[in-house]
DNA sequence: ATAGCGCCTGGAGTATAGTCTAGGTCAAAT
DNA sequence: ATTTGACCTAGACTATACTCCAGGCGCTAT
């Protein structure tokens, strides 16, 4: 037997709000779901995984459209497309993790300016 | 003598629109810089440095709300609070840095899976 | 002197990604 | 039987971050 989920069990285990499930069955992200007699959605845990992969791209800062284009790809079992989507995602993942190393590298040394500036403001004991 | 930047100039070397330069003074996290006599934006090579740091703070998914909170600091000399934002700002970059990470590892366990795919449809003759 | 270029302003328009509202259905609890 | 709570839809609204446009100014080259 299936665990089923209701869609705000759904949106508890993923953080993504009610709305914004509904919003991204609309736009096409999200393959719509089994419903229920009464027109209520059910979620499986198949469901669950495909959820936790998309917010997943989404929070590495990969675009809604470019998420939809990959889900498309894969409804129509043009993996090499979606091979290449993944791919052109990773590669820049990485450039932004480069870029968020440097950044760190510099905030680092604010923050140690700052840090003497605000102790030499206050008579430097603490 | 002080090396002098059109806005234009400015732009190219940051990789900003001339637009979003405007923009960004507009709601006051870039200083209004001097003019000339005709009115035309000057910058030097203290405000391209400062610009350089900003779009750092911007690619690495800072608002800009919190980008000017921290300019609004730094010019009241409040460096305690400058502290406060860009730690803030550390962490965030940290906990980003740990989801690009995981998505990496997904992604490329996902990658291999479509390469065999495809390969299998071709024969895996390549 | 006039045409072209780079710059200026204020304000309108756009893209992306939601978020909220009004009005309605259904099932369980009082 | 009616109230409550979770869900439904369509569509309006919002926030963020630009981007574009119209109309105008001032310098340089023809």
């Amino acid at each position: 037997m299936e665990l089923k989920l209701s869609i705000s069990e759904l949106s508890e285990k993923t953080g993504l709000s009610i709305d914004t499930i509904r919003y991204y069955e609309k736009i096409g992200i999200l393959p719509s779901p089994h419903r229920k007699g009464n027109g209520q959605r059910e979620y499986t845990s198949g469901d669950l995984e495909r959820f936790i992969f998309i917010t997943q791209l989404k929070r590495t800062q990969m675009p809604l459209k470019e998420i939809d284009r990959y889900i498309q790809f894969y409804i129509d079992q043009d993996y090499e497309s979606c091979y290449q989507v993944l791919h052109t995602h990773k590669v820049e993942i990485e450039e932004q993790m480069a870029e968020m190393s440097m950044a760190l590298e510099k905030i680092n040394y604010k923050l140690t300016n700052f840090k003497s500036l605000v102790s030499d403001r206050n008579g430097k004991h603490n």
